[in-house]
DNA sequence: CCGGTCACCTGAGTGC
DNA sequence: TGCACTCAGGTGACCG
């Protein structure tokens, strides 16, 4: 479900609450949901107090200090991730959909566990010591975030690319962390189609991109992202789709043409356009 | 290299 | 109410 605005929103909270406290047990509810090696991935974390949480790209990364050492957790919440705070329960007497469970030491007033929630059980976690980590961040091969990118680079990396402008802008080795509805959002602030060539963009173009992407998610951020159905982060859901200019809003009018917004598929993704803002399905 | 499709999962919404 | 069907903010594997 998250893009980088509300990966952002969840980073940011978890840093805030859960910094400086130590992990004292970990209860694994679905085993998928651990993709490094099940056998380390307690014993990595147990006893390893967390000091810093931060972003890559839509991936959120737990700096721990292990009693073997540094020590990673990281996760992508992938469609319907959430990390929540509450209670610790007993083996068996979990709540629906809690896939895995941190108790903290010392307890937070929201409960002393941290919680992730997963509907669809999409979301994977995983534990590393730092050379795991280098070597899983190698073959990640994540781009550079779009809210620190040069323009130089953001131009010379879209442009290197033969596809459609769209699925180059959700290719994170591109550029890490636009998903659908931003891509749209992006596009359409932008006024350029998600059909167009990527390689066929000017350096103007890709300028006018990257600000308008830069805007949005500097918005969306400050409004702790977009709720639709079911993102929620650690305070509750963000209120930026009140302000989503395109996505969601097939069939309604262009908010700058007053055009009837179109909605098609692009790559297998849903994608929403003013056909008279962004040139048509060209 | 590129696009299309499916798989991974569950729940919400819609139409009959 | 029930049922069938479509859709969902992500990513990776596979195929032509």
């Amino acid at each position: 479900m998250p893009e980088l605005p509300e990966v952002q929103t969840i980073t940011m909270d978890l840093d805030e609450l859960t910094t400086g406290r130590t992990i004292l047990e970990v209860a694994v509810i679905y085993d998928r949901i651990v993709a490094s090696e099940t056998s380390r991935f307690s014993q990595l974390l147990i006893g390893a107090a967390i000091k810093k949480v931060s972003r890559l790209g839509k991936w959120i990364l737990f700096n721990l200090n292990g009693p073997a050492g540094p020590t990673f957790l990281l996760t992508h919440l992938k469609m319907t991730g959430q990390f929540v705070l509450g209670p610790w329960s007993m083996a068996d007497s979990w709540p629906p959909h809690i896939q895995a469970a941190f108790l903290l030491d010392p307890p937070l007033a929201a409960g002393p566990a941290l919680l992730y929630y997963d509907i669809r059980k999409f979301g994977r976690l995983r534990a590393f010591d730092s050379a795991e980590l280098a070597t899983f961040l190698t073959e990640l091969k994540l781009g550079p975030d779009p809210l620190t990118v040069l323009p130089e680079e953001f131009h010379r990396r879209v442009t290197a690319k033969k596809g459609r402008l769209k699925g180059v802008l959700l290719d994170q080795t591109i550029v890490a962390g636009f998903g659908n509805i931003y891509v749209d959002e992006s596009l359409f602030a932008a006024r350029l189609s998600p059909l167009r060539s990527a390689s066929s963009l000017t350096r103007a173009e890709t300028g006018r991109l990257l600000i308008e992407a830069r805007r949005i998610f500097v918005t969306a951020i400050r409004e702790r992202g977009s709720t639709t159905s079911n993102y929620h982060g650690l305070k509750g859901g963000g209120t930026y789709q009140l302000q989503h200019q395109v996505y969601g809003r097939a069939g309604n009018s262009c908010p700058v043409c007053g055009a009837v917004i179109t909605r098609f598929i692009v790559g297998g993704r849903s994608t929403h356009i003013c056909l008279i803002c962004q040139g048509g399905k060209q």
